[in-house]
RNA sequence: UCCCGAAUAGCUCAGUUGGUUAGAGCAUCUGACUGUUAAUCAGAGGGUCACUGGUUCAAGUCCAGUUUCGGGAGCCA
C-alpha cells in the first residue's frame, strides 16, 4: 500500500494532468482550514492540498494540526492560487499520526532557534534548514565513496577498537568490560588489564591511519570513513567527540602527489553537492544571508555560500610552505600593527589567528601550508633534507582552520626509529607498524579529512554540532 | 581547561536609576472569515524572572557561589 505513494519532490517535478495520487507527508502549516503544507523531507518544498469547505467532518478537521502525518489521496491538478505550479485536490484525508499542538515542541513559526533546536535534535530533522544540511550531507559521504571508487581506491574498514595507544592523536576513550567498583588488580594496585575482554588495555581509535597505512603498502591505494573519537575536553564549534574521518592512504606517492589528490577531493565533493543539491544549497545561502543581517558589515561573509563553493572549485587552493606562511606573516600589516596576540617566529604551531589571517585576510581562499618544522608534527612524518622540516601538509578552510591534516610518510625504517625513540614511542609495541618499513617499504602518503568540518564549509553553517544529526561533544551525550 | 557573555511565558525577546499587580510578537485555545502563502480579524489562558545564599524598608534588576547554554582561546580533524 505504501508504496504506491509519491515523494513529494518528484510530484513538485510533474505536469499536472489530472492523475491520481497518494501523496504521505508531514503537515508544516495549515491555512484557512483549507489549504495544507505537506512536506514528506524528500525536498524543502511543500505540496499544497486543498480540501473543499464541508468535505471534511469538524473531528477531521481539528486533526490536522502542524506536525500530524497524512496520507492523502487525490488529483494533481494546476494550482488555482498563485506561489505553486501544481496541488493536489484532495479525495481521501488520512489522519497517520496525530500531533498535539499544545505538547508539539515544534512550532515552526516561532522561528525556533539553532541552539534550541540542538536540544529537540530528534525533531529538528523536520526543519528546513536541518533537512537541507542533512541531504547535503548524505550527498558528500556519497560522493566521498564515489571519488575513491572512480580512483580504485579501496574502502578499508580499520579497527573502531583498537590497543595502539602510540597514535598520539589525543585523549582516548576507554573500552573496558571490568568492574569499575572493584577491577582486577597487580600486586602493586594498578589495574590488571590481563583480565579485561581483550586481555590488554583498549580504547575507541582516534584515527585509522597506522592500520591503514598496512592496506595501503599492499592494496595499493586505500581510504577509511568511519567514526573517530577523541576525549578531548574541546568546547568549540568545530570540535566533537565522536566525528567522522576520512583518511585515504596511498603507496608509491609524494607529497605533491598527496596535495593533488586532497585539491581534487576536496572539489569533487563540492561540484557533487552543488550538481546534486543546489536547491538546498540555495536554502542555506539565503539561510546565512538571514543570518548575518544581524552582524555588523565587517563580520558578514564577502562572498555568498553558492558564490564561495564555485571560487574554490574554479579557482584550486593556494600552496605555501611554513617558512613562506611565517614571511607572510612576519610582513603582514597585522603584524606591524601588533594585531597578532601570539608571537609569530620560525619553529612556532600556528594559531588560529595566524591560520585566519593567511586564509582571510592574505589569500582569500583554502591555503595548502607544506612542510612543518618537525617538531611539532607526529612521529611517521617523513623528514626533509634540510634536517629541520617534515614532509607534512594541512589544508586551512576559510571560517573554519584546519579540515585536512597529513604527510608523506617516513619510509626509511632507521629514521622511523630513531624519530620515534626521540618522541618517546614504544618501538617494541610497534613492530607489527614498523614491518611495512621492514618488508619492501615504499614512498608513501596519506592525509586525514574531519568530515564534518567539510560538511561545515558546503553548507555555510557555523556549528560543528549542527551538522551532524546527535552531536556527542564534553558533557553532552542526548539522545 | 581558560577568558568573555547570557539565562524573564511553549518559542523569540523587551523590562529605564532597585519602587504598585512583570510586558510584546509568535505559538496555543475560543470565535469570525473563507483561494490561503509565516493567511487575516476579535478575544482568552499562560510566569518558582535558572538555582542557592546575601545586601536592602523593598531585588527580574545589586553582590557571591552553583548549574546550563553561547562566543572566543588551547588541543585537533
Amino acid at each position: 500500500m505504501f508504496n504506491k505513494r509519491v515523494k513529494i519532490k518528484k510530484l513538485l517535478a510533474t505536469e499536472a494532468t489530472g492523475q491520481e495520487v497518494i501523496v504521505m507527508g508531514w503537515v508544516r502549516t495549515f491555512r484557512n482550514n483549507q489549504f495544507i503544507a505537506l512536506n514528506d523531507g524528500s525536498t524543502n518544498n511543500n505540496i499544497q492540498v486543498v480540501i473543499e469547505l464541508g468535505q471534511l467532518d469538524d473531528a477531521t478537521l481539528k486533526r490536522i494540526t502542524t506536525g500530524a502525518s497524512l496520507k492523502v489521496t487525490g488529483t494533481l491538478i494546476e494550482s488555482l492560487g498563485k506561489g505553486q505550479k501544481v496541488e493536489v485536490k484532495a479525495g481521501t484525508v488520512e489522519i497517520l499520526g496525530d500531533c498535539d499542538p499544545e505538547k508539539y515542541p515544534l512550532q515552526l513559526k516561532n522561528r525556533p532557534s539553532l541552539e534550541y533546536l540542538r536540544e529537540i535534535a530528534h525533531l529538528r530533522f523536520r526543519t528546513n534548514t536541518f533537512g537541507a544540511v542533512f541531504r547535503v550531507r548524505h550527498s558528500l559521504a556519497h560522493a566521498v565513496h564515489k571519488f575513491f571508487h572512480e580512483k580504485g581506491f579501496v574502502y578499508l574498514h580499520t579497527p573502531i577498537i583498537t590497543a595502539s595507544d602510540a597514535e598520539g592523536a589525543g585523549e582516548m576513550f576507554r573500552v573496558t568490560t571490568l568492574s569499575m567498583d572493584n577491577p582486577p588488580r597487580n600486586t602493586d594496585g594498578s589495574i590488571d588489564f590481563k583480565e579485561d575482554f581483550f586481555g590488554k588495555s583498549t580504547n575507541l581509535t582516534v584515527s585509522g591511519q597506522l592500520e591503514g597505512e598496512l592496506g595501503a603498502t599492499a592494496l595499493g591505494e586505500i581510504y577509511t570513513f568511519g567514526p573517530t573519537f577523541r576525549a578531548e575536553n574541546s568546547n568549540t564549534t568545530r570540535h566533537l567527540a565522536e566525528f567522522w574521518m576520512i583518511e585515504p592512504e596511498m603507496a608509491f606517492s609524494d607529497l605533491e602527489d598527496n596535495m593533488n589528490l586532497a585539491e581534487e577531493f576536496i572539489q569533487y565533493i563540492i561540484r557533487f553537492a552543488m550538481d546534486n543539491n543546489r536547491e538546498d544549497l540555495e536554502f542555506l545561502a539565503q539561510r546565512l544571508v538571514e543570518e548575518e543581517k544581524a552582524l555588523p558589515q565587517d563580520k558578514r561573509s564577502e562572498f555568498g555560500l553558492i558564490e564561495k563553493l564555485e571560487f574554490v572549485l574554479n579557482n584550486g587552493f593556494e600552496r605555501i610552505t611554513y617558512t613562506e606562511a611565517i614571511d607572510i606573516l612576519l610582513n603582514s600589516p597585522a603584524y606591524k600593527k601588533k594585531k597578532f596576540q601570539y608571537e609569530v617566529k620560525w619553529g612556532i604551531d600556528l594559531q588560529s589567528e595566524h591560520e585566519r589571517y593567511l586564509v582571510e585576510k592574505h589569500f582569500k581562499k583554502p591555503v595548502i601550508v607544506t612542510n612543518y618544522p618537525k617538531d611539532i608534527k607526529a612521529f611517521y612524518m617523513r623528514q626533509n633534507d634540510d634536517g629541520k622540516t617534515v614532509a607534512a601538509m594541512d589544508i586551512l578552510a576559510p571560517g573554519i582552520g584546519e579540515i585536512v591534516g597529513g604527510s608523506q610518510r617516513e619510509e626509511r625504517l632507521e629514521r622511523l626509529e630513531q624519530r620515534m625513540r626521540e618522541m618517546h614511542i614504544p618501538v617494541e609495541e610497534m613492530n607489527w607498524f614498523l614491518d611495512t618499513r621492514r618488508f619492501g617499504s615504499v614512498p608513501h602518503a596519506g592525509f586525514g579529512l574531519g568530515f564534518e568540518r567539510i560538511v561545515l564549509f558546503v553548507t555555510g553553517m557555523t556549528n560543528i554540532r549542527d551538522v551532524i544529526p546527535f552531536a556527542r561533544t564534553p558533557k553532552n551525550c542526548e539522545f
